[in-house]
RNA sequence: GCGGGAUUGGUCUAGCCUGGUAGGAUGUCAGCCCCCCAAGCUGAAGGUCUCGGGUUCGAAUCCCGGAUCCCGCACCA
């Protein structure tokens, strides 16, 4: 399906909505969840959990979203998230002025030239205005990073950029409280901002969004040492394009043998995320991972590799795997002053870091633009049963007395375990269509046969097969379908 | 941020050029029907037409500006 079939689903039924609506001035970038939003939300975090949390028994936190300006001196984002941009003092029309002088002077510019020196080269070579030919204000940083002062002395501070931040200042208490040892993983789902100069396609690019982030911290001399933990994973095949441009189907050993990527460890981390989306109703066979370029890359990363999935609107990066040897680590060991350093197999190691940076919002709009199918004519959103919003709707097959009160007891009954909808408006048919539209798994109806003996009819959505069951049975039979798959 | 297009009940849309205060479809709700796969009948609710300013006796409609969305460019750690 669509962009805009999936939009539209999501304002109609009420998955997300732009930010401060009714209001005139309400900026770009923000998106509310609705109820089957969260929902969805909520369903996905748990698979995540499931899959890859747990699965590696990995420590999750929760950490603040407003961070010191001393984090992000020594993260780097200060300096290396800022882009140096200039505008037309005439049509307004903004440049990357390092972008701008290099493509026109044809020369190749150090990084982090001073703003100074940028003004000197535009004036040097007299660069105008690429737009109208107009002269050229001077060149100042952008920082994507949202500052925010605290306090009444109003002492500066920012938004993380990346949730990862708080996994790094934290994780020294962490690896003492937790008795943790290397390798360990430790993993966040929370929210990250970026004051992106123009965020387009609403659900895509957003100025407040949730990441997924794990970070794997390792000992970089046993990285590669095959373990038992790798066993599940050496047989598992996963689509990789290189930087080249060509693209194969490859087991993770054949990854590893051949150095396309670097370590067992993170080969099996690869695995686990490939393995992960698989879970989540995401067509598979349009999915890879596509090993980055060094000018593609984060600044902090010594080899990346972006999992990504096709849409309606091209290739989507879902999933940014990174990673950040010991950048984050010495960088905040030097800026604070506190030791950073723990010890494994006897020795004292700085660990390395391998990221696995989800972006959840767009994995959502993904997901659901893969779920979204046409039916001979029925609207129908195939999600796994186990991430569906509603889980059960309960529907009186006519409005009586006897059937009512009934398909209302049962409903009662049901609410507290499950996501449920009790629906009793207009033809049965036109009820299950309504479901069948916001990927309802389940619907129980009861009808004349019930009041004699306690059967209801369970019908299912893909098949629009039907079961008769007796209404004891109906949550043990919900348990089953809407279980994990194996 | 630049250039172009757009913005009318929950959703889609007519009306705009040729100013005279909104019409439809679908959805929703109530009643009828009483039905196992929507789109049968009756009725109802829901819009100060994106926001602000201007022109005019009068603005959804003309003019200016802001916001948002879409398309190109730039940006995307």
């Amino acid at each position: 399906m669509s962009y805009d079939e999936v939009y539209k689903l999501s304002l109609e039924k009420g998955f997300f909505a732009p930010g401060s609506e009714i209001y005139s001035d309400a900026p770009a970038g923000f998106w509310e969840y609705g109820p089957l939003g969260v929902s969805l939300r909520n369903r996905y975090v748990d698979l995540w959990r499931r899959e890859l949390v747990r699965r590696d028994q990995m420590l999750e936190i929760d950490g603040s979203q407003v961070m010191s300006k001393s984090v992000f001196k020594a993260s780097g984002h200060l300096d290396g998230f800022a882009d140096p941009i200039v505008a037309c003092s005439k049509c307004g029309t903004i440049a990357r002025a390092d972008r701008m002088i290099a493509e026109r002077v044809r020369i190749t510019l150090s990084e982090n030239l001073a703003d100074a020196q940028y003004d000197k080269l535009i004036e040097e070579n007299k660069l105008t205005c690429v737009n109208c030919k107009g002269r050229y204000g001077s060149v100042r940083k952008f920082n994507m990073m949202f500052r925010i002062g605290i306090g009444p002395r109003d002492e500066g501070a920012y938004l993380r950029p990346e949730t990862c931040q708080s996994i790094f200042v934290d994780y020294i208490r962490l690896f003492k409280t937790m008795r943790a040892k290397l390798p360990i993983a430790f993993a966040q789902f929370g929210k990250s901002f970026r004051n992106e100069i123009s965020p387009r396609q609403g659900l895509l690019r957003l100025r407040e969004f949730y990441q997924a982030e794990i970070e794997v911290f390792f000992n970089p001399e046993q990285a590669n040492i095959p373990s038992k933990k790798y066993d599940g994973i050496r047989d598992y095949a996963i689509t990789i394009t290189r930087e080249d441009g060509s693209s194969a189907k490859m087991t993770c050993s054949e990854l590893v043998q051949h150095g396309i990527v670097l370590n067992w460890l993170f080969a099996y981390y690869l695995a686990l995320v490939a393995k992960f989306y698989s879970k989540t109703g995401i067509d598979m066979s349009k999915a890879r991972f596509r090993e980055l370029a060094r000018d593609e890359r984060a600044f902090y990363a010594a080899s990346a590799y972006d999992f990504e999935v096709k849409t309606s609107i091209g290739w989507l990066e879902l999933v940014a795997c990174n990673y950040r040897s010991d950048y984050d680590l010495s960088a905040h060991a030097k800026t604070s002053g506190r030791s950073l350093v723990v010890e494994d197999d006897n020795r004292k190691v700085l660990p390395h870091i391998f990221e696995i940076s989800m972006g959840i919002d767009r994995s959502l709009y993904t997901i659901l633009e893969h779920s979204m199918i046409k039916d001979n004519g029925r609207n129908l959103l195939r999600l796994p049963a186990y991430l569906s919003p509603v889980q059960v709707g309960v529907f009186p097959l006519v409005n009586k007395n006897g059937i009512r009160d009934m398909a209302k007891q049962i409903h009662e009954g049901l609410k507290l375990d499950y996501d449920t909808i009790y629906d009793s408006a207009g033809s049965i048919g036109r009820r299950y269509r309504r479901q069948d539209e916001l990927g309802t798994p389940i619907c129980i109806t009861v009808d004349y046969a019930s009041l004699t003996d306690d059967s209801v009819t369970l019908r299912l959505r893909d098949s629009m097969g039907q079961e008769r069951i007796h209404r004891n049975k109906i949550g043990n039979r919900i348990s089953e379908i809407i279980s994990y798959i194996a």
